[in-house]
DNA sequence: GTCTATAGCGAGATAGAC
DNA sequence: GTCTATCTCGCTATAGAC
């Protein structure tokens, strides 16, 4: 079967996804035009219409791909059974997912303002399941008595805000490995919430 | 001396910035228009030009003086001499400064990309002078044996991200009060770089 | 599937009257 | 100091040829 010349399907959707994110991630989504996502993907910027119905819904896939991904890693983790053991999967597992998508993580935290309300109401239910993952894990070492924290939903918002704060600083040339980077995040996440 | 109708220099300004504030943290920067921030001030966007050289100008204005009043807000705040109580004096300061400002506070960590070079330097000095503050804390208790803190520099970041998180999900008609807030988030730092 | 061309709109910033 | 009017530019999105 012969393709039409210039016909590329299978490569420029996931082209343009990839551009978008990276262009989103430094220059921020309202900030980026759809000229400028073309240009990177090097077509002209009609031809990105087939792939998306408008750069709103560019925006809220990219977001919304990103949630999914994390949730369904976090599923298939294979994890123990205490309450400390879990907190530990769930640290290690999350500042090593957000290292690996420093762009991706980006976008999900910094363009909720962008995005159109129902698009939002979508967005926030996803984080607010993966929030949700890890109060219950606080809550159930509190009710063991292996932590101390006295308001699980707040203090996982308190948790999760210290990792993910790690992708505002490592870099990869940098002085520390990934490996020290999560027993550094483990060993403030394990103190913080200790009885 | 009669002032000329239609001129109002005293109150036009501080407006102009009260209203740019509000609706940057609300939209974005890119997002929002001169036409917009005019209407809400109650003047023609071009008259804003009597009081900013361009948009650029008023966001660098907002973000420097943020970020010089935090600094100053700090150096006038009376303080213990032990790390321990420098700690948690830093801990209160930060969050109730942080829950005083969240427009100014979201400004602040948002629209860094939306800096030109040179204000982006300038506004990153800033922030690096603040975050050296809370570095030094940590170093002197750690050689005082009483923070056990390796890395005093990225625990420095670490805490510093997981206060700033207040602002994300902390309301005034809220379950929780202000004092509650701080002793949540000072028990949990507390912990954190305990020895 | 991509191209060229463009409709339709709104942006930042300036000029000059009052 | 603010107004109206406007310059110039770039934006999203669509139409129709190939």
């Amino acid at each position: 079967m012969a393709r039409t010349s210039g016909s590329h399907s299978e490569i420029t959707g996931p082209r343009l996804r990839a551009a978008a994110q990276a262009l989103f991630a430094r220059h921020g989504y309202a900030a980026v035009s759809m000229r400028r996502i073309a240009a990177e993907v090097g077509v002209q910027a009609g031809a990105l219409y087939n792939y998306i119905p408008d750069k709103q819904g560019l925006l809220f896939e990219l977001m919304k791909s990103h949630l999914d991904e994390l949730l369904a890693a976090w599923q298939t983790l294979p994890k123990g059974v205490g309450a400390r053991d879990a907190l530990e999967a769930f640290t290690r597992f999350h500042v090593r997912f957000h290292l690996d998508r420093p762009d991706a993580v980006f976008i999900a935290y910094m363009e909720l303002r962008n995005l159109d309300p129902a698009n939002f109401r979508a967005i926030e239910a996803l984080r607010r399941r993966y929030e949700t993952v890890l109060e219950d894990i606080l809550r159930q070492g509190a009710a063991e008595g292996a932590f101390d924290v006295a308001d699980s939903k707040h203090a996982a918002f308190a948790v999760i805000a210290m990792l993910t704060g790690v992708t505002t600083w490592y870099r990869d040339e940098g002085r520390l490995s990934r490996a020290e980077v999560e027993d550094l995040y483990w060993s403030m996440v394990r103190k913080a919430v200790s009885a």
